[in-house]
RNA sequence: GCCCCCGUAGCUCAGUAGGAUAGAGCAACGGAUUCCUAAUCCGUAGGUCGCGCGUUCGAAUCGCGCCGGGGGUACCA
């Protein structure tokens, strides 16, 4: 346990045996807003003075008055605005903070792990079609984080990329490909970027020998693309736990049980000759297609096997990450897991799109006609860093204006480099010849605001990680890093840390180590660096 | 038509387990560096939190109804 949920722990106690409360009712602590109104506030009595019919104020005066605050290290307690009850925590509580980032380091805010579940999230699973679009790119962040930070949080995380490389886009890729190492028209419906003729000068150096068959073609032309992919994507320091592929299912015949299992709970019936699921018992718009009339399995009946075996092999939430085409497949889905037993399993969050702004301008894309900007283009412009901390700024659910003019400039403007500039900052103070050691510091003479300001924000970390995880938002771990990199710089702008009496000198020294402790693991888990120099 | 997302400062957006006087960055204007990297800090200015009604001691946050913007509505994936 840390201190800070230690501390919270004891508050709670004394507050329930004043008011009479079990364990089991959760009592809110938040930090205010504003410095007058203390380091912790509470709204408990406003919330039991409403069930007892008593007045709030006078609740919270009598919670103040038979709580000896003295041995909880607290030095002030009052009663504020309709029926707070605020209270001042003694500067020496906050070392104990500094003392115990010191010695967990990078383990600092590591969240008590979460017995019996496993949460697998899957997340980018483009089409082995063509190169990874923007949104993938957004997406490969925003999954790759939630992944850290709910491992930072306690729970067991796992992360999935499904590989769809058994429907007829393979045969569509192969198609086109053929067409293009002919030099002839690609087809109306297949595939018309640049990438599809160097997969034809790849896969045919020498030219045809014209037996080449359309499926053949395209699933040695899909591997190429997943292969590509997988490149990308890790130099964007994404990696997958597992590449789940599509024909792993059909090899097993997965999906024939999936239909068995489907028809066995009378969730299936034939019309005009196609198998339709009856997602209209279980919460869709609609009855779906499952088996056309040509006996094919439409998409979905693999998609549910898919999603049962996620279960099958030992998940307990899944998490789904698509992109803004696929946001009516989240009812489909939900039917087919409710019909099999499978309530609240999945989780589906959509990644919005992406709007890429130059010049004030945005950069037209079009699928069709295969000018699309790449993950790949995106990190060789503006680097892994800046693309990653762009997207993980903003909501997932949020359309996002990215502008590269912004992205490009490596200058105060961008504001990844405000956050790596505190860690580098701090880097720089630690280096030096004449800083005294962090880890052999009195951390009494910390008593200044700014450094009081800074440990307090310090000692949100594992909240906010809690937070992030449980509302899978990483955006709220970007905007506290952000807060952090401010309330270092307030700090090292009101005091110096080297130059000053050996004393202090150490402590602050302990201080800025414990807040690059926390820059860097907070950094690490959005996936950006954490550099020592810029 | 139906479904999803968004609407907060001039621009891009945070803020959503309901909390006390709504924030940041950019843009504008004015300051700070003999001293640990000024990729920083301080200050000024800028708001009917789309609109209305409701729930509540208390609403940007919850509910309902509108308005505006975007996206999706295949026997494709």
């Amino acid at each position: 346990m840390n201190n800070s949920t230690a501390l919270r722990t004891l508050l709670n106690h004394e507050v329930r045996s004043v008011l009479g409360l079990d364990e089991s009712l959760e009592i809110q602590w938040t930090v205010p807003k504003r410095k007058d109104q203390g380091d912790l506030s509470t709204n408990i009595a406003m919330i039991e003075a409403k069930k007892r019919g008593t007045i709030p104020r006078d609740l919270a005066s009598s919670i103040i008055e038979s709580i000896d605050w003295g041995k909880l290290n607290v030095e002030r307690a009052e009663v504020a605005g309709p029926g707070f009850v605020n209270i001042w925590i003694a500067p020496s509580y906050y070392h104990t903070i500094v003392d115990q980032i010191l010695s967990e380091k990078g383990n600092y805010g590591q969240g008590e792990a979460v017995p019996d579940q496993k949460i697998l999230v899957e997340f980018v699973s483009a089409n082995p079609t063509g190169p990874l679009n923007v949104v993938s790119a957004r997406a490969a962040a925003i999954g790759d984080s939630i992944v850290r930070i709910l491992r930072k949080a306690g729970f067991e995380a796992v992360s999935e990329f499904y590989v769809n490389d058994a429907g007829r886009q393979v045969r569509r890729l192969g198609e086109s490909v053929l067409a293009r190492a002919k030099g002839e028209e690609v087809p109306e419906d297949g595939y018309h970027g640049e990438d599809v003729v160097s997969l034809a000068e790849n896969l045919f150096p020498s030219g045809l020998n014209g037996s080449e068959l359309a499926e053949v073609v395209g699933e040695q032309a899909a591997h190429l693309n997943v292969a590509h992919q997988k490149k990308v994507l890790d130099e964007y320091g994404v990696s997958f736990d597992r590449w789940f592929h599509e024909s792993e299912l059909h090899r097993d015949d997965t999906p024939k049980h999936t239909l068995e299992q489907l028809s066995a709970v009378g969730a299936v019936y034939e019309k005009d000759g196609a198998t339709w699921f009856k997602g209209t018992e279980y919460g869709d718009v609609e009855d779906r297609v499952i088996i056309t009339q040509e006996g094919r399995p439409t998409y979905l009946l693999p998609d549910i096997a898919y999603h049962l075996s996620k279960a099958e092999r030992g998940a307990t939430t899944a998490i789904d990450l698509l992109g803004p085409d696929h946001h009516d497949y989240v009812g489909r889905m939900h039917a087919a897991l409710n019909a099999l037993g499978k309530e609240n399993f999945l989780e589906v969050i959509i990644v919005q799109q992406v709007h890429l702004l130059e010049g004030g301008e945005k950069v037209k894309m079009s699928k069709r006609a295969g000018k699309l900007v790449t993950l790949e283009e995106l990190v060789e412009e503006v680097g892994k860093d800046v693309a990653r901390y762009f997207f993980l700024q903003r909501r997932t659910s949020s359309h996002l204006d990215f502008d590269l003019d912004l992205a490009k400039e490596e200058s105060e403007r961008n504001p990844v480099f405000y956050v790596q500039y505190a860690h580098t900052r701090i880097c720089g103070i630690l280096r030096k010849e004449d800083c005294p050691d962090p880890y052999s510091a009195d951390l009494s003479t910390l008593i200044e605001l700014e450094e009081i300001e800074l440990i307090k924000h310090l000692e949100q970390f594992a909240e906010t990680i809690q937070r992030a995880a449980e509302a899978r938002e990483p955006q709220r771990l970007a905007s506290y890093l952000h807060d952090l990199a401010t309330i270092f710089h307030k700090f090292y702008s009101a005091h110096r840390v080297i130059g000053v009496d050996a004393g202090l000198s150490a402590a602050r020294a302990a201080l800025s180590e414990a807040s690059r402790i926390v820059l860097a693991e907070g950094l690490n888990l959005l996936g950006v660096s954490a550099p020592e120099k810029m």
